[in-house]
DNA sequence: TCCTTATTGAGAATCATTTGCAACAAGCTT
DNA sequence: AAGCTTGTTGCAAATGATTCTCAATAAGGA
């Protein structure tokens, strides 16, 4: 059984909730997922095993409080997500004019939040970083363009 | 007149758009805000005067533009803008318990960010860093509360 | 004042996310 | 292995913030 498998598990053990099908198969999807994702991309994926999207919708939220996946930015009106296994928290670039996401690592940012949060007396749960602008390609035709 | 009436109209003559009672009123309503706001609380303050929901949704991204607002946060659902004039960018702290949103200066986060900018060549229009996690009044009622 | 064009209010439409509910399935307990 | 208790599911309806349609109206330049 995978990292992820048993971690998911454990939570839902100690939570007194039950480890279904529907479960593991969004799991399955979820970490078969590269990226970015959301709720229908894995709704997409699984339909054919009959897992309803409300499923999907009421699984998300407990794959984040088990800390499997964070939300990682909102874009046209959807939220999505992205696994948190091997993928350290980091900065959005997210391009306003062809909605391109970069990604760029926290370095010293994450320190820095820590510090303040120390001073606040907050207890940090997630961090969200999210820069929106131009890419650099969208930079460049910045005349062209519209 | 005042600094963001004038700049606000001056936005609009650019655009060839027309200065409105309604979008004096919703502008007026927006600098008598103190904090965040959100649509429904701009509108609750302008139904008397006959001014419509559809026209504050269709006022905010025009003041945005104008770089008079920001979008601070997203909370219930619901975007919670800010203005510009002499608020400058910082940090939101929101507790996951309590709803209570803190605010901390950004201090050399910006300069971090635009730093890794540079080097993606992005062009960064707006920043937002959001925390989340306990206030430090929900940390100590940690046990007690639920 | 006239004329062109942007804008408005009202209400319908969207659309992502949530919820109610009766049928079902996990996981314990014998 | 069967039974029991309780959480879970799919389906469809409900929600709720935001957007759109459209005929009536108001800016603002001529
Ligand atoms: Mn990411
Ligand atoms: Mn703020
Ligand atoms: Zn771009
Ligand atoms: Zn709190």
């Amino acid at each position: 059984m995978k990292d992820f498998e048993s971690k998911f598990k454990g939570f839902l053990a100690e939570k007194k909730l039950k480890l279904t099908r529907s479960r593991s198969l969004i799991l399955e999807a979820v970490f078969a997922m590269q990226g970015h994702f959301d709720a229908e991309m894995l709704y997409d994926r699984l339909k054919d095993e009959s897992v309803s999207m409300a499923t999907v919708y009421r699984t998300l939220p407990l794959l984040m409080e088990a800390g499997l996946i964070r939300l990682a930015i909102r874009m046209e009106g959807r939220d999505r997500f992205e696994r948190t296994f091997g993928h350290p928290q980091h900065v959005h670039w997210i391009c306003e004019n062809c909605q391109a996401v970069l990604e760029s690592g926290l370095g010293s940012l994450k320190s820095m939040l820590h510090k303040e949060a120390k001073a606040l007396k907050f207890g940090i749960d997630q961090i969200n970083i999210t820069v929106g602008g131009l890419c650099w390609k969208c930079r460049i035709n910045e005349n062209d363009s519209q």
